[in-house]
DNA sequence: TTTTATTGACGATAGCTGTAGTCAGTGATA
DNA sequence: TATCACTGACTACAGCTATCGTCAATAAAA
């Protein structure tokens, strides 16, 4: 009676660590991991190479030997792709399809804009006039 | 070993019939929310009253007798309240707080914006000038 | 009133997530 | 060489989520 097999998404620690490691600019040994984003959590070693596993068992990671013979983990999607699909998935199943809570979330002050943001979205609006 | 205790937030399908139910415009028999939700995605009728059930022990839905004495759920924040946080919590939590995912996620056309939704973005790029 | 349908409380289970311990192999060190 | 540290594979388990079945009470129908 469980989910059907094969339904899983990621859950909230394992998508933060996945863009996290997506977040770096080279793959990324267990050791660093654990150290740079582990440790600060107060997670055990096996914790952080048990979640770097199930990610790569999921796709979202892959691995590859280090000069000095240790594994490093790599997103298997560059961060951009990753992130947009993580947002595309929110969407559509967490809002429905509708991006108006978003719009109304930046208009009721819930998050302040950078200006390269703002830029963008300027640009935006201007190609749908 | 599990997770500590009283961490959990919602799982997937627990928001999308949360989203479900506060997009109704009154209380929702549970007959109502089988038919209409759970019924178009091959759940049973338990299921669907085992989770209007945890979403209000979890304070998200309340629930009130109908006239011919059954229960009819609605939800405990008014749509826009619930759909915001959702927003805020997925910026925060998945994105790690950066809302430019989103922003180039709205730019390179993964969605379409409303007009409504266009005047409000260019009534918030005004106030930010 | 015997039968049938509806409802909702409970109990149950499988798979998933979060978290970690153990152990064996391997390389560095004393 | 005997020891110590580091790595990663494997194992384990509690809490949570998704999914139902059962059952008793009640209402409706025959």
């Amino acid at each position: 009676m469980g989910r059907r097999p094969g339904t899983a998404t990621l859950g909230e620690q394992e998508t933060e660590l996945l863009r996290f490691v997506a977040e770096q600019e080279t793959a990324l040994t267990v050791r660093e991991a654990v150290a740079s984003w582990g440790a600060p959590r107060g997670l055990a070693r096996t914790t952080v190479l048990t979640m770097l596993e199930r990610l790569r068992e999921k796709g979202h990671l892959s691995r590859e030997k280090t000069s000095d013979g240790n594994w490093a983990y790599l997103p298997v999607l560059p961060k951009a792709e990753l992130l947009s699909g993580l947002v595309q998935s929110f969407i559509e199943r967490t809002l429905g399809g509708s991006v108006s809570p978003f719009v109304s979330y930046l208009t009721e002050g819930g998050a302040s804009l950078t200006a390269d943001e703002r830029a963008k979205l300027r640009a935006l609006l201007e190609t749908l006039e």
